[in-house]
DNA sequence: GCGTCCAGGTCTACC
DNA sequence: GGTAGACCTGGACGC
């Protein structure tokens, strides 16, 4: 077992950001009984995967990497990126400062919303959650990661590869993940990626305007308005609201008499935030979640 | 046990 | 560009 230093920002909670949203709750994420964050990573479609522990310390972070041989920078690079270490948040907390709303998140550092290693994994994950209960998100996650995910030397299992999915027919996808409608999707996207069609990790430093990235983002077939703005979040863009039944319904309850509104009303109330206004709606509905 | 509803939407056809 | 209907699954709920 090697351990790994890792820095954090001055503003930084780790607790509010692997709780951040569900995907922790994710395969191949896990939080342990220790209240570990455990996630398994690779570089490269020929690389070993390698299973990684992360915890909070007094002066940081440290990664627990359980494999005998592994790249360190890529490991460093992965904890950096899911935990958001390198992105600046004093625009948003600014916002925050502004409007007078949302003060919690600016006074527990948070706003990091957790990611997986890779887009790709970001992307097929944002695809399970539409149109489903949470518990079927999972299973369907579930599935996928534990009949085509490579086995770590520890015996947990990577995130499949696109290749990995490729390889496998719609039945696969309809009678083994239980993605249903969403199974014609899946072989389409796998393909596209693992033929280079399709590059996800571009989506992080896109030059693109968030307007066109969406459209591309869009292209995926089953990938509308609402997963769309949800991916743009965890590549780093708050303009969407990435608004969904759950925030609907948890904005209708906190701010509208638990009446339903347009969600240009939504758009609106958030308007003051700017380029930060998805985050700000996030972190206005999920405060609860930490009390 | 059975039927219905609905949940962290999207696509397609049609107007 | 806007909208209705179809699409899968599985848990919750009422009977």
């Amino acid at each position: 077992m090697f351990k790994l230093e890792i820095g954090t920002p001055a503003r930084f909670s780790y607790r509010y950001t692997v709780r951040s949203h569900g995907w922790y709750d994710l395969a191949p994420f896990e939080i342990d009984a220790d209240d570990r964050l455990l996630f398994v990573t690779r570089r490269g479609t020929n690389e070993e995967p390698v299973a990684v522990a992360v915890e909070a310390t007094k002066g940081g972070l440290v990664a627990s990497v359980d494999a005998s041989a592994f790249d360190r920078d890529s490991v460093m690079r992965d904890v950096r990126h899911i935990l958001r270490l390198d992105e600046e948040f004093d625009g948003f907390y600014a916002a925050i400062t502004r409007t007078g709303r949302v003060v919690w998140a600016r006074e527990k550092n948070a706003g990091r919303l957790l990611r997986g290693p890779t887009v790709w994994e970001d992307l097929v994950k944002t695809m399970c959650t539409t149109n489903c209960s949470w518990s079927l998100t999972r299973s369907m996650v579930t599935n996928l990661v534990d009949k085509l995910g490579d086995e770590t030397a520890c015996g947990r299992r990577a995130f499949p590869t696109a290749e990995a999915m490729a390889s496998r027919r719609e039945a696969f996808y309809r009678d083994e993940m239980r993605a249903g409608y969403r199974s014609p999707y899946l072989v389409e996207l796998a393909e596209r990626v693992a033929s280079g069609e399709l590059d996800p990790e571009t989506w992080l430093d896109s030059e693109l305007s968030t307007a066109e990235l969406k459209k591309e983002m869009k292209t995926v077939k089953g990938v509308g308005d609402y997963a769309a703005e949800n991916l743009l979040k965890l590549v780093g863009r708050y303009d969407g609201l990435a608004l969904d039944s759950w925030l609907r319904s948890q904005f209708y309850e906190r701010h509208n008499g638990g009446k339903k509104c347009s969600d240009k009303k939504i758009d609106m109330y958030y308007h003051n935030f700017g380029n930060f206004r998805g985050l700000a709606i996030w972190c206005d509905m999920t405060e609860s979640w930490f009390d």
